[in-house]
DNA sequence: CGCGCCATTGACTCTGGTCAACGCTAGTGG
DNA sequence: CCACTAGCGTTGACCAGAGTCAATGGCGCG
């Protein structure tokens, strides 16, 4: 049984949606709900719960957090795209992951934050205090067990990319990282052909380990190849197939 | 405070430990036990929790579990290395961790392992049935959050080494190689000055995202440079602070 | 209209990969 | 007891994929 997706998730690009009705509970209307924590909670904790967060918006380009800060939040998104990343003294940066609507930011409940993460797009967030939030688990002892199998499928999703970072060549990164974004997309209720690509080619490329220039060579051979048509703000999936392959070697 | 390491931590290599006394409960005398989940149990719960472990040990090269099979075990590594990776289907491969005493495999509590994991050295283990474990956290929450807290551990190192396989060049890549096994030995109270190398050259390798010509190369240079000496199954840190700086950029 | 930012493309470089030879050591068998 | 062999590690010569540097194009915004 699939769940029908509002159109309310939205990567934030085009920044249309309303506010939320503060008389109508947040969370009530929320469209990610089911795909993220809260989904564990039946309506009365539902409730108790949504008295912890505050819905918060983010500029684009504007920063959550940064790396090695105190931990003092947790972030829910319900909008928008998130960039976490991690930067070297010479100005190098690692981008660990994208973070989309229904992602959890500061699951680890680590004293400081690991990664910096910034917003790529407009983002809305459900803040949490961190304190406010673990006491909620301490109680809610599903609700622990939820956040761990989410940091456990974070964990999987890492591996995943070590495999890609260390044993993949330019192509099969930039086939795999479509492929798993349009997953994600379709998982969202968002379309998995026309993959909206509203981070910019540094960004990929630093998720990628490669450089913009190799990035965007790299989209140019895909489409050559017919794999793909390049479109503003995204790419079109020809044929998710003949990427598979490509993406394995 | 630190805790004073009996010298029963072994990497296995030497495979001259004694076997646990089995009139002596096993985690009583069990020299990891506080680096490990077992750690947050008062000596009441660890009875209880000993009694649904069983101390299993494994060959050098033997195998404890593959990548997609049913995730039925948990394991606690109290002696040994063990290599984790991934291979591809033309079989490559990237090591996406080595677990040393105290390490916990499974700790995500998954169906399925995500990884493969075979012994590098002789390997003694805790292992337990999942099912069993998971009951035990049922009645256990503290330790559902201790396991949680390592979960996040290991999130935020796979997080470093993506960063360390997409920014980084083969020389820091060995450097922060180096560096960190050592600080994971002085842990475990072992030398973090002559550091065991009981992995081959080809695991270094597909753990760097390197070939082993090249990690036989950068060992040279890092030899040659008066950072470290290269000794039969290990390496000799000469100067750490060297090392750190080589590795930062 | 013009400026600035981002993306693309080309020419060239260089780091790390590939292929090959060689050495060392441990284990085996004459 | 020593010769042979197999496996791992090291080194050299060469190659190629991705990086660097630079020029150009396209689009949005003031």
């Amino acid at each position: 049984m699939s769940i029908v997706m509002p159109d309310s998730i939205r990567l934030g690009r085009e920044c249309s949606q309303p506010k939320h009705d503060p008389a109508f509970g947040a969370c009530a209307g929320c469209a990610v709900r089911e795909l993220s924590v809260c989904g564990v909670l039946v309506p009365a904790e539902i409730n108790e719960f949504e008295k912890l967060s505050r819905s918060t918006d983010f500029e684009a380009r504007s920063t959550l957090f940064t790396e090695d800060e105190p931990a003092t939040q947790i972030f829910n998104i319900t909008q928008g795209v998130v960039r976490l990343y991690k930067l070297l003294r010479d100005g190098r940066r690692q981008i660990v992951g994208f973070a989309l609507p229904g992602d959890f930011l500061g699951l680890a409940l680590q004293d400081d934050y690991s990664v910096s993460a910034d917003a790529v797009t407009q983002v809305t967030a459900c803040r949490f205090q961190r304190n406010a939030f673990t006491q909620f688990l301490d109680v809610h002892p599903l609700m622990m067990r939820r956040l761990h199998e989410m940091a456990s499928h974070e964990l999987s999703l890492a591996q995943d990319q070590m495999v890609l970072l260390g044993r993949h060549n330019a192509d099969e990164r930039l086939a795999l990282f479509l492929l798993a974004l349009s997953e994600r997309y379709i998982r969202i209720g968002e379309s998995g052909v026309n993959v909206q690509l509203p981070m910019s080619r540094q960004d990929i490329a630093d998720y990628l380990g490669l450089t913009i220039e190799t990035v965007s060579r790299t989209f140019s051979r895909l489409a050559k190849a017919k794999l793909i048509v390049v479109v503003p703000d995204g790419v079109r999936l020809l044929e998710t197939e003949g990427l598979r392959q490509l993406a394995n070697g």
